[in-house]
DNA sequence: CGTGGGCCTGTCTA
DNA sequence: ATAGACAGGCCCA
């Protein structure tokens, strides 16, 4: 029932998994319970082993991404002190190769959302649309698929308390049944597949942004929300031009093209991997709290 | 291209 | 207890 896998390769576990980059995953005592790749597994770390239940090896391990040279990531976006730290405190967290269909749904519903709100919804719709699944007597539930969600009315899809995100989930699931093809985006260059996604209902370019780093292998991605504009005006205020400062300082929100901006900020000063240090930044401010 | 206002509803705080 | 603020933005005028 239960295996271990010696992890020679550094991982974080718990970070990986409550830093906010997927939503339906569950801490019961010390194990890990959530769903991917169709079946509900268990997993935790002691040390340097990995034990887990009811799934194989290499999907665990594709699925964690241990596959990826993190050291080599470490050394290639550690630019400063500020992301060594962050860097140092939480290493081994590690990027989820999220399935891009429930990565989609997930951003989709988290805008303007807090965490536990999302987690509600998103387990109100699998519970209501997925399949059943069970392990060690506890329910789950795959994540719906597209032709289910857009068969669905926008009433029932309302009923998981999403509000006015049901409209932007059913107009996205149509699409994705009607040709959009999610996965060919990861054969896309990056400018070009976030143009693609920002074409869905309810993708904006921090949606689309979070799609493709988390679920379409675009590791140079930089998600801006309100941590990571809070990260870059405490740390790295000195790295913009003065009137996109004072402008970040006195409004709120972002408009279209200061998103871009500090986009285009995180991608040129971290580079091909990007994305690794947003999460780590991402995860440090959150903490500082 | 930039700006402002509205938005569903679950959580958290006063 | 119950109201009010706020939340990992997006869309439209």
């Amino acid at each position: 029932m239960g295996n271990v896998r010696v992890c020679d390769v550094p991982f974080y576990l718990d970070v990986t998994l409550c830093c906010g980059q997927v939503f339906r995953w569950d801490k019961v005592g010390d194990w890990w319970f959530g769903v991917a790749g169709g079946r509900a597994f268990k997993v935790r770390q002691k040390g340097n082993k990995i034990e887990y239940a009811n799934v194989d090896e290499v999907f665990l391990e594709r699925y964690f991404g241990l596959d990826v040279d993190l050291q080599r990531i470490s050394d290639n976006v550690n630019k400063d002190e500020h992301i060594a730290k962050a860097l140092n405190q939480f290493w081994g967290l590690r990027l989820i190769r999220q399935e891009p269909w429930e990565c989609l749904i997930s951003y989709i519903c988290a805008t303007y959302k807090s965490i536990p709100a999302i987690k509600h919804m998103l387990n109100k719709l699998a519970a209501k649309f997925g399949e059943p699944l069970e392990l060690e007597g506890k329910k789950f539930f795959t994540f719906p698929k597209a032709e289910r969600l857009a068969t669905a009315s926008e009433v029932s899809l309302g009923e998981c308390g999403l509000g006015y995100r049901a409209k932007y989930l059913l107009a996205t699931s149509k699409r994705v049944c009607n040709g959009f093809d999610l996965e060919g985006l990861k054969r896309l260059p990056y400018v070009d597949a976030k143009k693609a996604l920002m074409d869905l209902p309810g993708v904006g370019a921090k949606v689309a942004d979070c799609v493709l780093l988390f679920s379409l292998g675009k590791l140079e991605a930089f998600p801006v929300d309100v941590w990571v504009k809070r990260v870059v005006l405490n740390h790295y205020a000195d790295k913009l031009e003065p009137e996109l400062l004072s402008r970040l300082r006195t409004r709120e929100g972002l408009s279209c093209g200061d998103y871009e901006r500090l986009n285009g900020f995180g991608r040129g000063y971290f580079g091909e991997f990007a994305g690794y240090a947003q999460e780590y930044l991402y995860h440090y401010e959150r903490m500082q709290l």
